[in-house]
DNA sequence: AGCTTATCTGAATATATGTTCAGATATTCA
DNA sequence: TGAATATCTGAACATATATTCAGATAAGCT
């Protein structure tokens, strides 16, 4: 460790300009598999949206339809929809039918924890 | 509650349409300070970019300089640096110089403890 | 002081994304 | 069946964003 002079990768074509060796092989021997990465970074994601995460947060309480949520976040039914439909890709939100009107709730017990762990975080 | 016929809100104008009144204003009551709400989604949204997750997730185990996590990402000095600044501005990463090197670690307990419900959510 | 290394910065560009609008689908009730 | 309600869908637009490139700053070494 320390200041070891600058190590090449990727073979022959170097340009690959590396100061610890032993903690890149480490970082890589430890990584987290691409695939799942690329999964929990879209979890983050989808939550990194001011009007995604409100509609989430409200949903750890109540159960609401569409044009709840619209009233709620005062935006269109519409966008609330496409939302909801994201959020729904990732589970992280399911629905109910009952009639005309569909439920949205938490899909999840993870995705309650992960808003709660996030609230602590910002609420101190 | 059940399928109570649509109402009005916000005085005159009376364009939004609810079913729920009681639920959308138990929501308004128990929303989220809007600051609050906001600094949370940026906190979510920088962890839903597949590089700046790699990142912070390397930081977990080792601490590591830009050069490190550009060869670790494949991707440019220049690009890490760019990601580690959004990462230090929001205080999810803490840098450390040591001569010419800085260091990059996570800033805080909660971070690596919201990595890991995101994790335990991902892997099962 | 100069030279090298490590990191940072700002402009530029290509891509992704949130919302709106207009219209489609699905369910209920008369 | 037809009208009304609740939700969905796809195109379009304006905005945000990740990366690259070229050059600037900061620290160590001779």
């Amino acid at each position: 460790m320390g200041t070891a002079k600058a190590k090449c990768l990727d073979g022959d074509a170097c340009q690959v300009r590396v100061i610890h060796l032993d903690r890149v092989e480490r970082a890589r021997r430890e990584t987290v598999a691409e695939k799942e990465l690329n999964w929990l970074s879209s979890i983050y994601k989808v939550l990194g949206d001011p009007s995604r995460l409100k509609i989430v947060m409200a949903l750890r309480n109540v159960e609401m339809c569409v044009c709840d949520l619209a009233a709620f976040l005062g935006l269109t039914e519409s966008a609330i929809s496409h939302q909801l439909r994201r959020l729904k890709d990732l589970a992280l939100v399911k629905s109910r039918r009952d009639g005309q009107v569909i439920y949205y709730s938490l899909d999840d017990e993870h995705v309650a924890e992960l808003l709660n762990i996030g609230l602590e975080h910002v609420t101190e």
